[in-house]
DNA sequence: AATGAATGAGTATTCATTCAT
DNA sequence: CATGAATGAATACTCATTCAT
């Protein structure tokens, strides 16, 4: 499978850095195959064109970061515990990977409808998993049953992201990982008073 | 003031319909001003460059956008009240100019990072709307005092952007307005069980 | 109509000297706009791209070439002097502008089969006035009756374009105008001694 | 030599039909040692460049094409005869190898002028064929003395060469060789009527 | 002899912007 | 004010050839 040969993680790597140093518009395919340590052509036995480049960058990267939330979240107890790891982990793997965190929020973004479309199938995997959380709360009665699933896992994600990207246009100056206990006490407990 | 003059709207106009119809990157000037019905350098009398265009388009509209908001809630007694109005007729105005809510929410998306700066300065007097709503709820004592108020901010745009760009995504095909409600209800009372 | 702007011609005609002087391959657009005193993207304004400057380049040529011809062999009585006439002309012209039958003869053949298509469309109507010189010739009885009109025509053509094409690679080092008679009589009375 | 080796003529086969189904410009080094079950490296142990893949595709066709010519017409006892056969064989040649006759009459033809150079020098024994006949012929006047010997031959390659042309590109919807009299007769008697 | 992964030169085309009329 | 013809910078991708194994 090509993802073992070395090559095709080098390029992965030199995209995720030259696209989040020089924006996407600026990060022709000679840069990143120079930032490679390879050959124009040579990113061509690799992926098919440019945008397969783009996506495979997100698969590899979101691949993991889900991998990795899933496996944690498997060994907590209850819907409201999983969900303050989903949201810790959201936070701290964007934290610990700047340069993905400004192409996740910014870069990738400015993609064309094609691409886009291939991003979200690339998250719902993601979005698969908060479904999963929000439906276990219901049955056990953690979270209020008859929860409009589509909607709360909009509020959730739509959340995170609001606040990730937020975070990384002010330069990543604070730190996000902090947020994540406020983030998810409104999540689950809303802004009224008691 | 140049928005008096009548091609400024002309061309405002056209950018929003050919924006929504053809796509962020099939929009070139010279679609633009034929839409418009005026030559390509015309467009130079009135706008600086295509992304003052851009910006324009969403200054004349977000300012109709926030106004309208902002005067329907002034109507309303309780930040409560005001939440609830200001998620409705977030998603009314969108439902109603589908246009609009296509440029807004996808093709804008795809613009350069410094566009996509300016847009934020737009979206500003809004975010400022919302914090208003919050910070009174707070002195109300409807909301829970202590609230993190760049955080609840996220929290609400970031749901209603996500709920709203899901609801273009799939092409418009149920009543985002029928929403508000639980939108509501999610927003201030959480997602936990009492 | 874009035949009468200057422009039009002015690429036409730069477009027959690059590639008659650097070759088919080594004709770039940049090169022709270079020697037609334009931007490169100004050719886009007159053609579609670059391989229909080539197709119009040889209509144009062939348009003139053929009226040319077309002119002179209706002033001549009879199928046998048309024939010469046709012959002499086919020979002087492209004697007289030799950038031209480069390019006709050695760089246009190297074109793909879609261009060399559309070429053929561009010859049909010489073809046509060979055919008719023929039929003329059977109706007169200066031919023989029952001559194979396609298979004449293909000796015809194939002989003044082989000719031409001899004479351009071997640097057109004698005078091709002088061999129209002995060609004529060759094509008329054929090889036998009588 | 090299010639007696397997993989030489492997590749020599595999370009023939390479180029006919696909096209000269189609047809990638690459594509033609997939075709004669070589690596992409071992076609360069038995050709200097791609270039003289071709010239030794024509080279040990036209050679066969050659012999075969001169054999069968030695047998013959005057020029005439020996013209009629020339013919037939040309036309029968190239009708039993359609690979070859889409590779010789079109897709060849598509080479740069310094490749075509060569294939005129492959070419050379052939047309020294036809100056011999020709010559022969004069000698035994069966055709007219002082024949104009390079116009003849032009005369006569030009029209069997514009005759198969034609053929290919009509899909080679008629038979050839059918056609072999009719040529023979029209380059030895003419068009003229008696 | 044979392999095939790696190389890197080369080019048509688009479109935001200008400026002479 | 208005026009629209002209400009020219900028870039992904292919494929013949090499050379370490």
């Amino acid at each position: 499978m090509k993802k073992n040969k070395p090559k095709y993680n080098q390029i992965i790597e030199a995209a995720v850095k030259v696209i989040a140093e020089n924006g996407y518009h600026a990060s022709q395919v000679s840069k990143i195959a120079k930032q490679a340590g390879v050959a124009d052509g040579t990113i061509y036995l690799y992926f098919k064109n440019k945008e397969d480049i783009l996506i495979s960058v997100f698969e590899e990267k979101m691949g993991q970061f889900i991998t990795h939330i899933t496996d944690a979240i498997q060994k907590k107890e209850n819907a409201n515990e999983k969900l303050y790891e989903l949201i810790k982990l959201h936070f701290r793997q964007l934290s610990e990977d700047h340069h993905l965190a400004i192409v996740t929020q910014l870069e990738l973004r400015q993609s064309n409808p094609s691409l886009r479309l291939q991003i979200n199938n690339v998250l719902k995997p993601y979005l698969n998993v908060i479904d999963t959380v929000i439906t276990e709360g219901m049955e056990e009665k953690v979270f209020r049953k008859n929860l409009n699933l589509r909607l709360v896992r909009q509020m959730i994600f739509g959340t995170l992201d609001e606040t990730v990207t937020n975070w990384v246009m002010k330069d990543r100056k604070y730190n996000l990982v902090d947020l994540a206990t406020e983030v998810h006490t409104l999540l689950t407990e809303g802004l009224q008073s008691k």
